[in-house]
Formats: structure tokens, C-alpha cells, sequence
DNA sequence: GCAGGCTTTAACCGAGCGGTCAAACCGATC
DNA sequence: GATCGGTTTGACCGCTCGGTTAAAGCCTGC
């Protein structure tokens, strides 16, 4: 690539200022961020976030849309490839773990905002939703539609799962003693995944 | 009661205080909650909170420390009623469901923290810490030592199983449609987690 | 009724926040 | 080399934050 476009060029910064603040809200919460902290980790002058993102809250905003779309595509791809209903439902928990995986901060994002009543709740509600429904389909057949069994109770059940691996891990270091992010954990809790998903399919089949 | 001992008149505007600041902290977060907003809550003048409690950060970790005596209080009670392992398991899952169920603010002080990195991080590091080795206890000769199907990942399952009902309920709303915390919505989860423990219990017996 | 010690208050402080703005800068185009 | 529009900057604004302080209020024992 020789000269770059101007398109691109113009958006150098405002990605560079994306980047600092993904990992500054990721790290420690869109709270305890200030704008001046975002400027400084992108290496630009304060006003330049404004002039690019016009206000701390829509920064936030692209930081969050950009996980979604990137997270949606994943999950997507995971659904569409074929098989049967196991093995579909397998790897669409797979999916989920492995881009919480590679996206660490994501997870914390989401529950930051869960649980302080963010400013964006709304699009973690849409995209929450939006994962229970795909839940709800991959179990269509095998999962009463009511009661304890029903697959929203799996859906939290399971993302509880998967998401308090990644959430947790801070706190639980003392006891895990190894780290939870090393490549031999990520691979053993991915085994417990695969174990739950058969035993709770089983169990379903059993009842 | 006729006249009140000194003592309790001098904790009464204190308890005001405290109460205030669990109800705010609990349901906006830490950061989002300003002293000027507890000593409004609690209906007295800001500077009586630093009186009491000489700063933000110690006030919040008197409400923190409320909860978490009480936390391994019932815990501690459902783990030494007698009862074969099963039965005792099933009693520490449902004793940790049930406290969560009647304080639903503590869940979402202790994600704050976890997620936020909070001032007392420590105090729910150690108190998940302690959570955990009793699983371990509870789980001890059925669950391996190692692998995907020790201990620890069950704790992190189950936990999370328990933990994001609560949490996951604001973002949830749309796809429930009943309300999370009405008495069958409760009584429905509880079922669902009684036949979770079951099912693992009998995944891990099986494996 | 007044002296003395908790309790409660209004007023204040320095710092940091999100956000604005006018001016400087800079690379094209003529 | 003048001009012009999109960048980039430093200085600044109003506001709220956590925290302090000096004085007022108030109860109690004498």
C-alpha cells in the first residue's frame, strides 16, 4: 500500500483514541475514565475527542457497537454452519467462549453496564435478547417452552457460565492458583463447557 | 422500649445513613453515587456522613461488610444442619439462592466490584474465596481434583447460575415478560437451579 | 443556669470533571 | 505564495466532587 487515501488518513487518530478507550473503560469502567485519560493514552490533545466522537457518552457508544457487531458475526457464523441440534448448540457456546476469550474486555464492558445502569443498557438489552432468542432456537424441540427447564433458564444458566469465567477471574485468583487466561485453563474450561452442554441436554432428554 | 439507651440514639441518624447509602450504592454504583446524594437519601447534612463515617470509601465499606456478615451467616447455618452430601449441597446452593433473592442489591455491589476493580476488591476476594472452599468441601469425593470437572469450575457454574439471575434481570426484561422477582418467577428458579445441581452431581457421578 | 462535650450545620476549599472556543497549524489547490 | 478547509491545540468555563472547619445547637450533670 503506497500513499494512503485520505479517507484513511483522517481516521487514523479518531482509531487511535477508539483503541485507548476500549482499554481504558474495558480496564477500569466507563466511570473511573476520564476524557483526559482517553486523550492522553491515544496521545492527543483532549478537544480532539471531542471534535471526533462529540462527547464522552457517543465514544462509549462506538467502543460498545464495535464489540457487537464483531460479536454478533461470530455467534452468526457459529449458527449458520451445519449439523444437528447438538452440535449446533455446541458450537454456539463455543463461539460465545472463544470471542469472550479473545475479547476479555468486552465481558467486563457488558457487566459493567448490566449492573451500574449504564448509559447504553439499551444496546447490551437488544444484544442480550437478541443471544437468548438464538438459545431459545437451538434448543427448539428439546426444551419445554415453560417452567424450570425452559431454555431462558439455560440461557442464563449457561452465558453464567461462560461470561463469570472471564468476569470472576480477578477474584478468583487465590484459589485457581494457576492463571485462568493461560492457554491450558482457557482449554480446560472450555472442556467443562462441553461437559455442562451434554449434561444439561441430557438432562433435558431424561425429564 | 421506653427511653432509649444513649448508645442506640447516638447509631440512630449512623443506621440512617447506612441505609441510605446501601439503597443508592446497590442500585446506581459506587461512582455514580455522590455523599451530597446519601446525606440527601438518609436526610442529613453531608457533613455528618464524614462524621460517621470519615470518608466515602469507608462508608462503603461499612455496607459492604453488613452484607457479607450476614452472607456467611446463612451460609454457614445451611452447611452445618446435618444431611447426607446431596442433601447438603443442594442446601448451601439454595441458602446462597435465597439470601441473594432477599438482599438483590448485594449481588449487584459485589459484580460492581468484581468488574469495576472497586476500593474492596479484597473484602469480596476473600469472601469468594471462602464461597468456593466450601464448595470444594461440599463436592469433595464425588468431584476430581483436577480437570473440567473439579471443584472449582462447578463453583464457578453453579455461582454464576445463582448470581446472574439477579444481575442479568434489568437487561432481561424484554424476554421474560414476567416479572424476575415475583414469588413463582423465584420459586421456578429455584427449581431450575435444585435440577442444575442434580444433573451435575449426577454428570460428575456418571463421568 | 451555666459549663462542657457530643452532634449537627452552613459555608467553604482545591481538584478534577465534561465540554467549548478561538486561534494556530498544515497540506492541498490555484 | 496567497488562500482555504479540515485538523489540532492550549486556555478556559461552569459545575460537581470528596473533604474540612468553625461555629451553632443541644443534652446532661452540677
Amino acid at each position: 500500500m503506497p500513499a494512503k487515501p485520505a479517507e484513511s488518513k483522517r481516521k487514523e487518530k479518531a482509531a487511535l483514541i477508539l483503541a485507548a478507550a476500549d482499554e481504558l473503560f474495558g480496564e477500569q469502567g466507563y466511570d473511573a475514565v476520564s476524557v483526559r485519560d482517553v486523550a492522553q493514552g491515544a496521545g492527543v490533545n483532549k478537544a480532539l475527542v471531542f471534535y471526533y466522537f462529540g462527547s464522552k457518552e457517543e465514544l462509549f457508544g462506538q467502543v460498545l457497537t464495535r464489540y457487537y457487531d464483531a460479536h454478533r458475526k461470530a455467534l452468526q457464523d457459529a449458527l449458520e454452519a451445519p449439523g444437528d441440534l447438538d452440535e449446533r448448540f455446541r458450537r454456539l457456546v463455543d463461539a460465545y467462549f472463544d470471542f469472550m476469550a479473545s475479547n476479555i474486555r468486552f465481558a467486563r464492558l457488558v457487566q459493567q453496564q448490566i449492573v451500574g445502569a449504564g448509559p447504553h443498557l439499551g444496546l447490551i438489552q437488544d444484544n442480550l435478547c437478541e443471544l437468548e432468542r438464538w438459545t431459545e432456537h437451538a434448543l427448539a424441540g428439546i426444551a419445554p417452552k415453560d417452567g424450570p427447564l425452559a431454555a431462558r433458564h439455560m440461557f442464563v444458566t449457561i452465558s453464567g457460565a461462560v461470561i463469570n469465567y472471564f468476569t470472576y477471574a480477578p477474584a478468583l485468583g487465590p484459589v485457581w492458583d494457576e492463571d485462568h487466561l493461560s492457554e491450558e485453563a482457557m482449554a480446560e474450561r472450555r472442556e467443562h463447557l462441553h461437559w455442562l452442554v451434554r449434561v444439561l441436554v441430557q438432562g433435558i432428554r431424561d425429564a
